[in-house]
DNA sequence: CCGACCTGCTGAACCGGATAAGTAAAATTG
DNA sequence: CAATTTTACTTATCCGGTTCAGCAGGTCGG
């Protein structure tokens, strides 16, 4: 099946490419009735024009890029990224823009997939997500002029627009309530620590902690597997003075670290409360029930979006603070049970 | 940042533009020392062809597309998908291949993306997921004579290659495995109905409950999320006949079904058996751990992927098949405790 | 009744590569 | 050493759109 041009519509319709260039872009220089003809004639024969052709003459590409740099493995049963994802695209797909997506195994590749597609114009701008201390993305795209925004923020984004939420705020917030339960032991299991939220969370938990008195604020770095989260659970279990509250920096550890604390005998929220950074529906359906940090990611991705297309309409965009992460209540958080 | 084009790079080493292409792309027609001369100028200034302008001569895309017609809730815990985009993106970016993601909200908007791709010429060739029942993408690509691998089948599929699992094989192993331990009354929380594959996995385990004596053979529908896996869970277990044992169409329909179980104050797996099909880490982690259908989702995904470029440069590829899901048995199952 | 202006179109240039055809010089052959 | 082939290029054309300049023919004002 040959792909129809706008020539074999000109040739059907007796006028030039030019006339039927004008006709489809709604442009001034057709009458009433020969536009009709020729709009009739594209409908039928199904016409789409050349994605590439357009491109050549200036056409935006329509298309914008994200690139993950986490291995496959994570990615899989990491909720967060296709909850962004789809935030994104119901975005993107109103408008009639398409995602380019690229998972890469290492910082180069990153840089060199964004070089890449500036080059070879085949995104109008790109998603900065999982930003790094000295994230080397930021220059990068700085000095291309590619439109970018950054999923993260607000310190480390250079001069890039930015959403962000403050999860210093969810965390103090979290600290508190714990405290107020009665726990002055508190562990954190975070996530990889050259991400600045991770920076961000850490230090904002280690402020609480000292604020209100808790004495023992251990933290221990995964990779936001299951795996790891269950690991550094047993660890902080079998520690001298365990902790009597575990904050996780995703909700998959937090499962995990709930199997764990059954699987050791302990209850919870009794001997053991767990709150879950991010909020599957998982978090409401395993019993107990975890209390977690709720925040809309597919709201998240979707204005992270809209930033990016305002971005690359030209238009003037900053740093837009999205609403924190807010604390749910449920049944995995609890006053501890005296003991020690 | 002005993007460079091989005019400039023409230019500067005092050739023509038809030297520097030769030059770039190993053709021979130029001197050893002239294209060492052109790549280097190239390096420096970081060409990079412009992607429309080469697929207006003819280039392929090296762009493969992926539209997944699932709701945003959906995709976001559901961690087939991504597990199956990372397979796909691992054999994908190692031959400088991209993937262009759309996720639509209904079968007209789903065929009009693959129609709308191949008029752009934006892809080379479609991955086709989810598979229904008298899909109406098996045409429209067959038509267009768009390059497409189907993962699912083998039937529905027309004449197009496909990968598949066969899904039969998995779930009457795991009936008789469940029948060898004594169950009688097992029930199924089934997926979407109109998806092959949950057809498939539907006469299969009417088939062996029928063969193997399984009187109480219920099934109950959804839409794969946690919250209906554990409405359907509360409705099997309230009923008069509760089953012994339920098999889960994922595995996140299976945790929350664990967590129904413990809710009602139920023991898993004395009072309840629970099978997981597709085993994620969570499965693993959760208490007790979940026996589960282990496929490796990412292989397959690379496999499609590998059919689906093997398709695109014209290669005969057919049906393949990947090997069936493993049942891994771990503590949610066991013998029922006598009752009744 | 003539020039100014608008309408509705055509023709051609252009975007940035790939590539076929042409050409001059160098290398090989008989 | 002339004839032929090969090498190393250049020039021109093409892909399929967009867009600008041009150009008839009609309308209007003075």
């Amino acid at each position: 099946m040959k792909r129809p041009t706008i020539a074999d519509i000109a040739a059907r319709a007796g006028v030039s490419k030019g006339a039927v260039s004008y006709a489809l872009n709604g442009q001034r220089g057709v009458s009433e009735t020969t536009r009709r003809r020729i709009l009739a004639i594209a409908e039928e024969i199904g016409f789409n024009p050349h994605s590439a052709a357009r491109a050549l003459s200036g056409a935006p590409a329509d298309t914008i890029g994200l690139a993950l740099r986490r291995p496959a493995r994570v990615l899989g049963f990491e909720p967060f990224y296709m909850e962004l994802i789809s935030g994104v695209e119901a975005e993107l797909s109103a408008r009639g823009q398409a995602l380019m997506l690229q998972i890469v195994a290492d910082a180069d590749a990153e840089i060199d997939v964004h070089r890449r597609w500036w080059g070879e114009r085949r995104v109008d701008g790109v998603l900065i997500c999982d930003l790094r201390v000295d994230d080397p993305r930021i220059p990068v795209v700085t000095d291309l002029r590619l439109p970018a925004v950054v999923v993260g923020g607000p310190e480390g984004v250079g001069d890039l627009p930015h959403v962000w939420n403050n999860d210093a705020v969810a965390l103090t917030e979290t600290v508190e309530y714990l405290a107020a339960l009665g726990h002055r032991r508190i562990a954190r299991v975070a996530g990889l620590p050259d991400l600045w939220h991770t920076q961000v969370r850490a230090s904002a938990f280690e402020g609480a902690c000292a604020r209100l008195g808790v004495s023992a604020a251990l933290t221990v770095s995964t990779d936001y597997s299951g795996e790891e989260g269950a690991r550094a659970t047993r660890r902080l279990l079998s520690g001298e003075t365990r902790p009597t509250a575990v904050i996780y920096d995703n909700d998959v550890m937090a499962i995990a670290g709930l199997g764990v604390a059954q699987e050791m005998g302990l209850t919870v929220p009794g001997d053991l409360s767990i709150v879950a950074f991010d909020d599957s529906s998982l978090c409401r359906l395993v019993h107990p029930a975890l209390t977690a940090l709720t925040r809309d990611i597919p709201a998240y991705g979707a204005l992270a979006a809209r930033q990016l297309l305002a971005a690359i309409a030209g238009q003037p965009v900053g740093s837009v603070e999205d609403t924190p992460a807010k604390l749910a209540p449920r049944a995995s958080t609890g006053r501890p049970i005296a003991s020690t």
